[in-house]
DNA sequence: CGTAAATTTGAATGGATTCAAACGTGGTGG
DNA sequence: CCACCACGTTTGAATCCATTCAAATTTACG
């Protein structure tokens, strides 16, 4: 486990970044409230906080009896699952304009621990607003079927790309994930330990198949956090194993 | 790949066992109408087919475009992927209750091909149907929620259970999750290739570990199609890796 | 600038895969 | 009804890949 993680887990730097303002919302058409007219938000814009969160701290914890979603506005967050050893597993990636801690919605508790892993800036949306718009809008059912089927295919992602096949095709899967999600060419650099919760394989392994990928100049460092990924040779690595 | 399955693709010997009588069904209270009222349902019940399809017969295949969600009855559904090097994955198993197809409802294309493992009964639903209820009734996104968030959870248990930790480890969760589902004790039987694709190990290895599992009186074949496991030393297996 | 954390690398071990062969079993046709 | 064949399962041996544990190196941050 991270020690920056065990040392704050409840990260207190959270700031708040005021109301939302959803009739103005840069990603408005992105997001859960995207077909409710302006009028009809009024009745709950003013409990809907929009909050920043720094890396490694948490949105939310496993089981707790949470009140709020989460709509990811820009950054990336984390969703991690607890293994019997103790481990832990990142089960999914969320990105601008996916939805955390639908599970609310039907009476669940949350199922996951939530980490930001860089800022990220969220509306946080209280139930309360959910179950005030939802019994007659239609069109917020819609919008919240959209993201449970989304989450479904990220998962079976997760199955089908990150945890099946050689360490090498893993982290291949992964980089062109990571590279899909970023607006250019480059993708976010990901910690070590991360990318073995996210593959089900060792920090080691992990470090090991980049700095192969780095040596063979399939990878190269942009920033502290971005690198430029060969996209064909990625590919080329997954179809031939 | 099972030769069964690449004789016929499409199997015909599925068996249409009537309209659906949702207001006498027996497991009403666990489908997807189940809070629909008899009288709202009389507008789509002529449309509701009750199928009975044999093991090995394809639900539907991956990227047609259907028309069609459907209702496990009874029995017990694989929905596979494709890797690339033409491998198939297990990403979900369905149960008596659960819904497959549901992505139709989002206008997504079948993202799996979906085949039965035992003869398995089901109510096939039109799309049209959906649409028709769902325009006013919010019960009927309720239900549909509900499917959602399990099909979410479901994929996750995939990813934390049966594709991380040794392949001994994966093995004994799969038992668990499928003696969950059974109603007494015992388990059905699955084939070694099928527990592989599930497991993301070989046919080879899933055999070796329920051969030794056998040898070491953990599991007991009871007959042909179901099998017994002892349910705490499997927990003692998960625990101790 | 110094310390803690993260990453990289090495060597030995262990576990899963691969390829091959043997075995058991259910179904088909002679 | 029995023999045979196809298919699934089991087992073996060699190989390969990932893990483990340890140490060295680099990076990040107060």
């Amino acid at each position: 486990m991270k020690q920056s993680e065990r040392k704050k887990p409840y990260c207190t730097d959270i700031t708040w970044e005021g109301r939302a303002d959803c009739k103005h919302c840069a990603i408005r058409e992105r997001v859960l409230f995207s077909e409710i007219s302006n009028e009809d938000l009024d009745d709950v814009l003013h409990t809907i906080d929009h909050l920043c969160y720094p890396a490694h701290a948490a949105l939310y914890q496993l089981g707790e009896t949470g009140k709020s979603v989460f709509t990811i506005r820009s950054g990336l967050v984390k969703l991690i699952q607890y293994l019997p050893n103790g481990n832990q597993r990142i089960v999914r990636l969320l990105k601008p304009g996916s939805v955390a801690g639908l599970e609310l919605v039907v009476g669940q508790d949350y199922r996951h621990t939530a980490i930001a892993l860089e800022n990220t800036k969220v509306c946080r949306i209280p139930m309360a607003a959910i179950e005030h718009l939802g019994i007659d809008h239609p069109q917020l059912s819609r919008q919240m079927a959209l993201r449970w089927q989304q989450s479904v295919n990220d998962a079976e992602r997760f199955i089908t790309e990150l945890s099946t096949g050689t360490a090498e095709s893993r982290v291949a899967h992964l980089l062109l994930l990571l590279q899909s999600e970023s607006s250019k060419g480059n993708c976010r650099a990901i910690s070590r330990e991360d990318m073995g919760a996210m593959l089900g394989i060792t920090t080691e392994t992990a470090s090991r198949v980049m700095a192969d990928f780095k040596r063979r100049g399939i990878t190269q460092d942009i920033s502290a956090h971005h690198c430029q990924c060969d996209a064909t040779k990625l590919h080329q690595i997954i179809s031939e194993q």
